[in-house]
DNA sequence: TTGATTGCAAAGAATTTGCACTGGG
DNA sequence: CCCAGTGCAAATTCTTTGCAATCAA
């Protein structure tokens, strides 16, 4: 399981690896956290792992590409545990919630625009930001 | 000119924030700045200005209106004057250099997603991330 | 004049790094 | 056993703030 998810990434399988793997994901915690929502998240899992570790082991998972990091509008960066399929993000400056969502038009939009420009691309970050809907009910 | 731009922002007209309104204008320099690349620019060019008043202009010109606000890939805060006409970007990994583009199908794309899931769209940032056509030549 | 604005230095927030210690293979 | 991995504290990087001096209206 995770154990063969590190060793394929190279990386030694350890307390914190295993933990922040678990974390990132649990079906029950929200999917998109920064390093200090993974530290706190841990300590009160009793266990007692640094914030620099955390850091650490992050960078390295992004680096494998276990995870992907973003910079949403705010200062600092979530992680998000990678699930191999592609999907950009709607953010609720209300609730904050993130949702996911894969929209084909767009990502050919995207590639005609590179051809048209003879750029390379090799990925992009699309972040909509607004009031889900959710938030509008309730606003009511 | 400047003056009135400031006025409209109900800014007071002074050194400094005529000074970075003319160097994010000036056509010459890129177009894209960090705060840390104003600053420096403002230096090379006899200014006196403080970088914590760079910020502090920055700050204002975003929150009236006049600059708009990026975080690319990297870590900081990328500045640009706001010409009214909503673009995405496409930045070169290799050189840096930034190219704007708009994409009517990409908008109607995000519009159409919105909708679908009862989002209110407030703002989006879409960047794309590659190596641009003129490397891609260097590269042969 | 007078409150807005600035420069400087000091404070903050997020992230990284140095180093001695620990632990997985 | 041995080096990768870790915790802690100190260092960096980017940005914001406090405060006395300065300036635009």
């Amino acid at each position: 399981m995770k154990n063969s998810e590190l060793k394929k990434a190279g990386l030694k399988t350890t307390i914190p690896r295993i933990q922040i793997l678990e974390l990132l994901d649990s079906t029950d915690s929200p999917k998109h956290l920064s390093a200090e929502d993974v530290y706190k998240k841990l300590l009160s899992q009793d266990s007692d792992i640094g914030l620099a570790t955390v850091y650490r082991v992050l960078t390295q998972f992004e680096q494998a590409g276990l995870v992907t990091r973003h910079h949403f509008d705010g200062v600092h960066s979530i992680y998000e545990l990678n699930n191999g399929q592609h999907h950009d993000h709607m953010v609720c400056g209300d609730c904050g919630n993130v949702h996911e969502f894969y929209s084909e038009k767009i990502e050919q939009g995207q590639h005609d625009i590179a051809i048209e420009n003879g750029f390379t691309l090799k990925h992009h970050s699309l972040y909509m930001y607004g009031t889900c809907s959710e938030c509008n009910k309730k606003q009511l």
